[in-house]
DNA sequence: CTGTGATGTAAAAGTCATACTTTTTGTTCG
DNA sequence: CGAACAAAAAGTATGACTTTTACATCACAG
């Protein structure tokens, strides 16, 4: 799908960060560039950078005389955008939805408010088309339609608030909504309530309530969590060590 | 300080890194690895997997028979600590402790609520242990040793809410502490209301009171974002297109 | 006999130089 | 104005060499 023929160093990279972020590789694996260019097939030096980028990620470190390492999860750059979606498309893609959700409900509010302040008349004009194409779109199993609106309209509010750390999140929430979208966690068609948050939001926005964007944001975020949680039931607790430990909601206010 | 020799990979990165990102060269420019190993007297091989790695964090674009091309500035992969660093390190270091810091507003109350639902005994334990060490190091220009405490509490915060993306903006945090400290957009000694504020989030964490946590630390963030607008005014309206947009503070609740 | 420390060796990554391929841009010529 | 062509720069492959370092070996002291 987005696995374009653009180089062989871009295949490789693909086939391995693939590979470790779905487990195939478990943190501690030892690879050997040697071994990685017969593999693919390629030379040494196409490997050499493949890895070289990998390490940038954070996902291997190369050590001298023992090769190539997986690194343990939590070192990983889980906010780049190649990094979320190789573990969207891998086996706990779950999981990952739901972390990025959560932290969409820490952000999007925050970035609506400011928006509200910030937003230039023309991003507030896009922003009403994008949630009435949203409203439009909204029935008769028009998800792939709705999708395109949806993504939008975040974009728009992410690159409103003025805040470049939260424009650049416009990918990842964009990553979030394509992938609940096409592995079918979400009803069959978008929650009407939702939709209509969006307008108000647009309204708010438009007539820059700040304390009103925001708070009509986290409705829909806090709204986007409990769809996660009907369609998609909390897995047990993780296997690893320590306490089992609840992974609740952000607050729902006083 | 952090530019160890390890390896003439590291070095080159290290400076064409800060290079880019300092302005040095201006999204457009076109850099030719030919050029660039001359310059840094290493071999292609070694330029050729320094690039790779820009491309990754979206600094730069490579294009056959064009060369290297400087990405625009909107485009970088600003979660990546590396350019982070290098970002703080430059030119533009007050815009970016204030996106940062703006950031931080937004996820760390909520991390703090998660925490107080997540936190296992042994990270309440710790996060009192640091709040004290907080406050016997909040006089007498102990700025380092406080520090250190400042950095530990809000790591810990981040790893106790349980969300691993939350945990991985510990470096983040981390980054933008050390760099107001260092470079003195801080007051000689912390303000006394944070310190003590602190001490109220670690308390309620063990105490399991989420909204309290919150809201509390809430507060914490939105007086680093004040402290910073005394320290290090607000700069002229950004020279970029379009009408010139305020940058206010989040929401301060109804 | 056992633990400890120096020494040596080989494995793997790191670096370099060179030759060759492929894509793409810009120019020239019909 | 379009098509063929030439050159420029990145992409790929290969082989030789260097550097670091884990591990094994061996000597020696307790």
């Amino acid at each position: 799908m987005t696995t374009q023929a653009r180089g062989l160093h871009t295949r490789v990279l693909e086939a391995l960060g693939l590979a470790i972020t779905a487990g195939e590789y478990p943190p501690g694996s030892v690879l050997r560039t040697d071994d990685l260019a017969q593999r693919f097939e390629v030379s040494r030096t196409v490997v050499r950078e493949v890895v070289r980028v990998l390490e940038s990620m954070h996902l291997v470190a190369s050590r001298r005389r023992v090769g190539v390492t997986v690194r343990p999860t939590e070192q990983w750059n889980v906010y780049d955008p190649q990094v979320i979606r190789w573990r969207l498309a891998g086996a706990d893609r779950p999981r990952q939805l739901r972390s990025l959700t959560v932290l969409r409900s820490a952000v999007e509010p925050v970035a609506a408010g400011l928006a509200a302040l910030n937003a230039t008349p023309e991003q507030c004009r896009a922003l009403t088309e994008e949630a009435l194409g949203m409203v439009a779109t909204s029935r008769g199993r028009r998800l792939e339609a709705y999708l395109v609106h949806d993504i939008a309209f975040h974009r728009i509010v992410l690159d409103a608030s003025g805040n470049e750390m939260f424009a650049r999140l416009g990918d990842v929430v964009a990553e979030v909504l394509t992938g609940r979208t096409h592995h079918h966690v979400m009803f069959d068609d978008p929650d009407p309530a939702a939709v209509t948050l969006h307008v108000q939001v647009a309204e708010a926005v438009r007539g820059r309530d700040a304390v009103r964007a925001e708070e009509l944001t986290r409705q829909i975020a806090l709204g986007a969590l409990r769809e996660l949680d009907v369609l998609a039931p909390r897995a047990e607790p993780a296997p690893g060590p320590g306490p089992s430990r609840a992974v609740p909601m952000p607050h729902t206010g006083p």
